[in-house]
DNA sequence: GGCTTTTTTTCGAGCCTCGAAAAAATACTG
DNA sequence: CAGTATTTTTTCGAGGCTCGAAAAAAAGCC
């Protein structure tokens, strides 16, 4: 089944493990870099010689840290900001954005752009995110041989193998292969990544502490999303991107979901649902998109004084709720991330959240599940993309590291 | 974070890798393990030689399947019985077994007992569990010195380290480490397992072809569990094993559970629900014991004629599709395998779960779930038990396998 | 300037896996 | 029935990798 360790692979999965720690680390000294694998100084001496050599590292100078103790100094190891670069690529409603960023996850270069991606014909939609790239990598000021490796973050479904957007809410179009169409395109390995997803990696990269081993990011906006990370890795389901919390069953035969079917979570909580119910429109309404700022008016009056807004809000909470409780009972409780326009009306969400949450079989320790939220989501999805775009150079490309160095490998020096 | 692979790792986990090999192959020739592992004839060889003469595998005269091929005839590699023994204990209501397996999987020995498990006492129970564990591992016939581990199930939840039984429906106790119990009585390792767990990993073991990368396992009797298998591995929750698919919310503050709770699954869909549904009970009349003998007779009232046995089973299939269809949201479809006794009264649940699960974004390739029946749990949860007691053997303690051999290892003969 | 302390590199030893070739064991063939 | 072809298994030397110990390097301390 699974495949025996060759020989030549240890050295390989070690690199990597260099690799990972320098980049989790910032600037660790080889010391540390030993202390964190496990691995013997003189290994890591060795691995980090070959990456200086190969210019993936590069030693710093430890300015100010230094003169504290006694004897030898510790000299840092930082990426080399010049040993590759990374592209991303986010898709969102009506909204196309593109960044470069360097090995050392700066971003170096960006270009926005607004377009109809609701009416947009599938030609077109594949051209603008084509051209939109193109225009990054021929500026003249960046080394386009550098560049190996495209993320693309959607909103929707993906399939389990980041290569294809099946489902999106953001255009009627389905099943685009945008993975294959950008490698093909540039000649460069691409992904395709599921919006939420890249939004739990990100978190995992820039609150460590509090989102280590297993949390969930829920993204509240005009759809409910959720990127779940478990026992440290990403959740993905057997086929797609998996993690369709917004689509749990909230009440069987209930409200009109934008996916067409009854009672999901999302029909209570989603964006177009709080406004719905809030205008006293039917559950079976058609979903409506609600912008930002009217949902921020919305959020508003609810605070404001009692009534029909402040009790849409009280019932998306409860969906939600109810939906945690049930997903709590499956991977047990863990810190949650709201995320999106709806997270900053999370304080209306909270109390029905917690009332909801605290008669599932999740909720048993309803106080020692943990809420935080950010409003703001597209800077998390790019984030998310640079991130898992650089783990997979440092992991794929610079850690086979062989063919790269034609038998003037170590013995140099 | 994950640790680097150290020099010596590498021997052990390709002993491991082999042992893997042969134990799911049978009698595989050393050319079939380094096909199936990706490692070399000679690693192979070298590893096998080994293992032989530790006496952990041992040849095999292949007697009827030779004389087909041409060359040398292929020699079977298979695990020696004698190189070790596990044991399974098994906790259920009102009933306790115990079996002593040999290290190709053979039952050697067996006990089984009934007990009073709901009003028995805590220091009774254990005591209980302890003698019998004991009284096999006395039997003059069998090695005690051999018996390398102790898988005990449990049904209930337990910790995630499969370390304790944290809370059973068949015991009003909660907390018992049973694994740690058993390891200070005896001074053999020991495990915990949840029995919902135990069942997914008998069925990979027995239909590797059906159950092999993901699947889930669900429990129908008094409550309603379930084992789940993603990408090849036993899901488990961040805490517990996790996995409480019958506390999933079908109807927010609906039918009364089990657990004090309201509207889970368990609530429509375990024994005492469509038992209560059948005798036109309330809603929030308090769950009773139901016997095997009883549910039977109700199957067969269902099936005679329409009346509230049938819409009784016709809302516990409601409740567990709309449950699937929640978790399938979550996870996209997988095979089912339906276990327990009401797994016999599949056909009376099958039409309204497919009908429900069809209303679900989980559902949204209903025809290609399938779903598959086996009335009887114990029979699993003991393989189960077993399967996971001899994999933690090859791995955890012939693979080491270093301590063992002291120096003369592979240079001998 | 010598001594202490800490980091990093060097060096030889010990394993491990691999590929190629040899050995072993059987069926086919004339 | 002896020789040949075929397939499996073992043997052997080469090449790599990691490790521990010792050496070297680079500071601060007295």
């Amino acid at each position: 089944m699974s495949v025996g360790i060759r020989h030549d692979d240890l050295r390989r999965r070690n690199r990597a493990m260099v690799l990972s720690a320098v980049r989790r680390a910032g600037q660790p000294s080889r010391t540390e870099i030993a202390a964190t694998t496990g691995l013997s100084h003189s290994t890591i001496s060795a691995i980090s010689s070959d990456l200086i050599q190969e210019g993936i590292l590069a030693e710093s100078k430890p300015s100010e840290t230094a003169s504290l103790k006694r004897g030898r100094p510790q000299v840092g190891l930082a990426l080399n900001p010049e040993a590759a670069a990374v592209v991303t690529v986010v898709l969102s409603l009506n909204f196309l954005s593109v960044a470069v960023i360097d090995y050392a996850g700066q971003v170096i270069a960006e270009e926005q752009r607004r377009l109809d991606t609701l009416t947009m014909p599938r030609d077109e939609l594949i051209g603008e995110c084509i051209a939109i790239v193109r225009r990054r990598l021929e500026d003249p000021d960046l080394d386009v041989g550098s560049v190996a490796r495209i993320a693309m973050g959607i909103q929707g479904i993906t399939d389990s193998h980041a290569r294809a957007m099946l489902w999106s809410p953001i255009t009627p179009l389905t099943d685009i292969p945008f993975a294959d169409i950008l490698e093909k395109e540039f000649g460069i390995p691409a992904t395709m990544e599921n919006d939420c997803n890249m939004m739990a990696v990100a978190l995992q990269w820039r609150d460590p502490d509090r989102y280590r081993d297993n949390f969930i990011a829920i993204l509240l906006s005009h759809g409910i999303g959720m990127g779940l990370v478990l026992k440290g890795n990403l959740f993905t389901g057997t086929h797609s991107s998996g993690g369709e919390f917004g689509h749990m069953i909230h009440r069987p035969g209930g409200a009109l979901c934008r996916c067409g079917r009854r009672g999901c979570v999302e029909a209570y909580a989603g964006n177009y649902a709080i406004w719905r119910s809030a205008m006293k429109m039917s559950e079976d309404a058609e979903p409506v998109d609600v912008g930002d700022a009217d949902m921020r008016a919305l959020a508003a009056k609810a605070r404001e004084k009692d009534g029909p807004e402040r009790e849409a809000y009280r019932r998306a909470g409860e969906a939600l709720g109810f939906g945690l409780g049930s997903l709590f009972a499956l991977i047990d409780p863990a810190p949650v991330a709201m995320v999106g326009v709806s997270a900053a009306a999370f304080d209306l969400i909270e109390p029905a959240l917690r009332e909801a949450i605290a008669q599932t079989a999740g909720g048993q320790h309803s106080q020692s599940i943990s809420f935080d939220t950010e409003p703001n989501e597209l800077p998390l999805i790019r984030e998310g993309c640079a991130m898992r775009a650089l783990t997979f150079v440092d992991q794929e490309i610079f850690a086979p590291g062989v063919q790269a160095r034609t038998g003037a490998g170590k013995n140099v020096a």
